[in-house]
DNA sequence: AATGTATTGTTG
DNA sequence: AACAATACATTC
């Protein structure tokens, strides 16, 4: 028995159902370096390959009884640790409650890019001295010749392959271990960042000749870029209806040019040394607001308020007010606000105020961008972190503040591994450093007002609205009683008419895209859907095809049903292009501008067509759900929304808190300065309670009835809710997958786990059964979020996966998921 | 996931 | 008997 040094490690190649921390020894030459939170190369499996690895814990002389087995850790990756201390123990606590890997978490922290999953590649080192290099065995001395002839960096899976090496091998550990070569993890996501591809036609001899021989989807391409002159490669795949793919084979050709350009999405401000600060000045109430979370911050130990402002009412101050405040001291902030709040003019504001104090996260950067805002947090040089999601792992060793600015924004929930939810970070940070946490919100989330409401969080409100913006009128228009000619009723193209003689502009919101929603054959009855999905097509005009908003397929216009072949196909059902139109026959003389996420994948689009719209170049503003939040404009005084029937989300017990969200922001748009506003509200069911509370912008009484709605039906805040999610390419092996796991649940809950208690839904299909040819079925269940109770959903997770019947199954939970899937 | 090992199958 | 294909188990 001797004293050996050990590290635990989480491995980046373990799966869930393998998932834990393994132990690897220490070589002597790293033991002095080596910390927790240190990415390293190990060999894992049965072939010895080698996984990245982050060091989770380090344990010096430790005893053991048995140490057989155990491996050595190959080398370190970088420099310094990736990871502090803090952010491992929060790794661990997010794998714990987000039913993710120990690597997964660890990555989380860490700005994309940084963490470079993949191929080993090996290099010659600068100086090598003659005689080592003679002491080599004939094996080495071909492996390094090999290396040492490429200029560049060679792949560990070339040199295997071609001298026909064991993963294991001894030869390029050799060659490590003697500083003749160097290891590389070589870059899968690329450090240049967020490119966009553009084509161009190249010039070519015999043009015609050459496109006259191309197949029709490579001539539709040509055709489009004709027209076009130049478009990036999403524009032509949805204009033409082909995959990338196509367009990359003519570039193959020659026939056509790409060009790479970066997205420049980071603004380009040029901020001053030194911050200047101008004076805040805050209301009474406003005041009151800011005293108290002042007091709290001082306090210095972990709090939360939620700071509940109609909108309007200055909220945006307070909180800035009391940035301004803790940056006095030497504690990091983290700002959160939603993607779309974050403009050039919002960034502006705060490189303005704090100058290079500022680190800026959201998706639009670049990896390489990204890191280096990472990094200077991690330095120190930057105190406040602003941004989206990520933000919320911004690398401070000490937060003192974290703002989350419309805190009830699904945005703050993760889609993907690791689902977290940014607010429950958020709340763990404050509890490790003793910090203050705001959320802030119009309309709050129901979950955050009932714990306000408990006394859990301190309840801070802003009753008052700035200056002397009045509450616009609200006019409800039942549509069931209109003409059912257009989308637009009488009432609202009056409305949009007089407002256009006044020179005010008009936001109309239709949350749906495209021009036709629902296309069906009359004679057979069948929808036109999408082959992949359970979704029925869309039909743009903008393209004249048929296309699947959730995994790309389209279709050319067609008048002929694809089911029978009958020729009474239907259009019907309305989009944003079709109310487009109908504005343009209505008004011709307006000029309507469209935003949607068709038309903003152009260069720029949104922020640009938001600004023509600022500036007056537009009478009226239609789009999407990206119309309705955030934005304002003082000379719009009428916003109308078109369609205000919550069928789509229906499947979600948040449905009403969504549509009351929306309507409150849009309603709210209207008339935010001295004249008073006038919102219409177009809708099948006039008698909506929402409806009428959204229009008074009445929460209190919205939440009243919600609230009571939730405690009836049981949901949260009530309990929580435990989405698990089945997935395959075989209906029968989704839903056998789910049944399993339930009555797995149930034999649990029945002796070990008798003392939860649950409520299971399901399984069911999904809300969309089926996406991408892939089958889906769900298993909610009403549980107490409790540790014990994520204990039992992995084991039954695990046992799941480790379950050869439902291999071609996969299988992920999430507690109070953001969409019901 | 991907590798090594045990088990079964194939073939002359 | 010799080898290939396949199922199964393991990952410090």
């Amino acid at each position: 028995m001797s004293a050996r040094n050990i590290a635990e490690i989480a491995i980046e190649k373990a799966n869930l159902d393998f998932d834990s921390l393994y132990d690897y020894l220490i070589p002597d030459d790293m033991l002095e370096t080596i910390e927790v939170g240190y990415r390293v190369l190990v060999p894992f499996g049965n072939g010895g390959r080698k996984s990245q690895g982050f060091v989770f814990a380090v344990h010096k002389n430790c005893e053991r009884q048995s140490l057989r087995g155990y491996k050595y850790i190959s080398e370190l990756c970088d420099s310094e640790a990736l990871l502090s201390e803090k952010a491992v123990r929060l790794a661990e606590w997010l794998r714990e409650r987000t039913f993710c890997t120990y690597f997964e978490a660890a990555k989380a922290m860490i700005p994309a890019g940084l963490v470079l999953h993949g191929k080993i590649t090996y290099c010659r080192e600068a100086f090598v001295p003659a005689e080592v290099v003679a002491g080599l065995s004939d094996d080495e001395k071909a492996v390094f010749g090999e290396i040492s002839s490429s200029s560049r960096y060679v792949s560990e899976d070339r040199i295997l392959k071609k001298y026909g090496l064991r993963r294991d091998n001894s030869i390029l550990p050799s060659l490590l271990k003697k500083k003749l070569i160097y290891a590389n993890i070589s870059s899968a996501s690329g450090l240049e960042g967020k490119t966009r591809r553009t084509a161009t036609l190249a010039e070519i001899e015999d043009a015609e000749h050459t496109y006259a021989r191309l197949t029709p989807k490579q001539r539709a391409v040509i055709e489009a870029l004709r027209d076009a002159g130049s478009a990036t490669v999403s524009e032509l795949c949805y204009f033409t209806g082909v995959t990338a793919s196509v367009v990359l084979a003519l570039e193959n050709k020659g026939l056509l040019q790409l060009r790479e350009e970066h997205v420049y999405s980071r603004p380009s401000v040029s901020y001053s040394e030194v911050g200047h600060a101008e004076e805040i000045l805050l209301t009474e109430e406003q005041s009151r607001a800011f005293e108290s979370l002042k007091t709290d911050f001082y306090a210095e130990s972990a709090s939360c308020s939620l700071l509940y402002g109609v909108t309007g009412s200055g909220k945006t101050k307070v909180y800035m007010r009391l940035i301004d405040e803790a940056l006095l001291t030497d504690r990091g902030v983290i700002l959160m606000v939603p993607e779309i709040s974050l403009t050039p003019q919002t960034l502006a504001l705060f490189y303005s105020r704090y100058g290079k104090k500022v680190a800026v996260f959201h998706s639009g950067l670049s990896a390489g961008e990204r890191a280096d805002e990472w990094k200077r947090v991690k330095r120190g040089e930057a105190q406040i972190a602003v941004g989206t999601r990520s933000a919320v792992f911004a690398p401070f060793a000490d937060v003192g503040l974290i703002v989350i600015d419309e805190e009830q924004e699904h945005t703050y929930k993760s889609e993907r591994s690791p689902r977290y939810d940014a607010i429950d970070v958020a709340k763990y940070i404050c509890g490790r450093d003793n910090a203050l946490l705001v959320l802030a919100s119009a309309t709050p989330s129901m979950v955050s007002f009932s714990k306000a409401r408990a006394g859990r969080y301190k309840l801070l409100r802003l009753t008052k609205r700035y200056g002397t913006a009045v509450l616009p009128q609200v006019r409800v228009v039942d549509m069931s009683a209109q003409p059912a000619v257009g989308s637009l009723s009488e009432p609202l193209i009056g409305a949009i008419g007089d407002n256009l003689k006044n020179n005010k502009q008009t936001i109309l919101l239709m949350n749906r895209r495209g021009y036709n929603t629902f296309v069906a054959c009359q004679s057979c009855k069948t929808v036109v859907s999408c082959p992949s999905c359970s979704i029925s097509l869309t039909y743009h005009r903008a393209n004249n095809r048929l296309m699947c908003h959730y995994c790309g397929y389209s279709a050319p216009y067609t008048e002929t049903c694809p089911h029978c072949g009958g020729s009474e196909v239907r259009y019907s059902g309305f989009g944003t292009q079709r109310v487009e139109d109908e504005l343009h026959a209505l008004f011709p003389e307006a000029r309507v501008l469209r935003m949607d996420a068709d038309t903003t994948m152009a260069k720029n689009a949104h922020e640009k067509k938001l600004k023509a719209f600022a500036d007056g170049q537009y009478d009226i503003l239609i789009g999407t759900q990206m119309v309705a939040k955030g934005l304002d404009f003082p000379n719009v005084t009428l916003t109308g929304v078109v369609s205000a029937d919550m069928g789509v989300y229906k499947d979600d017990y948040r449905s009403g808190e969504r549509a009351f969200d929306l309507l409150t922001q849009v309603i709210g748009r209207a008339g935010r300065r001295t004249q008073q506003g006038l919102a219409m509200i177009q809708t099948v069911s006039p008698d909506n309670e929402i409806i009428h509370m959204s229009a008074k912008q009445d929460y209190d009484s919205f939440y009243a009835s919600e609230i009571e709605n939730r405690r009836m039906m049981i949901y949260p805040p009530f309990c929580d809710i435990c989405m698990v999610g089945f997935v395959s390419e075989q209906e029968i092996a989704a839903r056998a997958g789910a049944q399993r796991f339930l009555a797995d649940l149930k034999r649990r809950t029945a002796e070990a786990y008798s003392d939860q208690r649950l409520i299971v839904i399901g399984p069911n299909p999904s809300f969309i059964h089926k996406m991408g040819n892939k089958y889906r079925y769900r298993l909610i269940i009403k549980c107490k979020n409790s540790k014990r109770f994520r204990a039992m959903i992995r084991a039954l997770m695990t046992e799941f996966m480790k379950n050869k019947l439902f291999k071609n199954v996969s299988i992920f939970a999430v507690i109070n998921p953001e969409s019901m899937f």
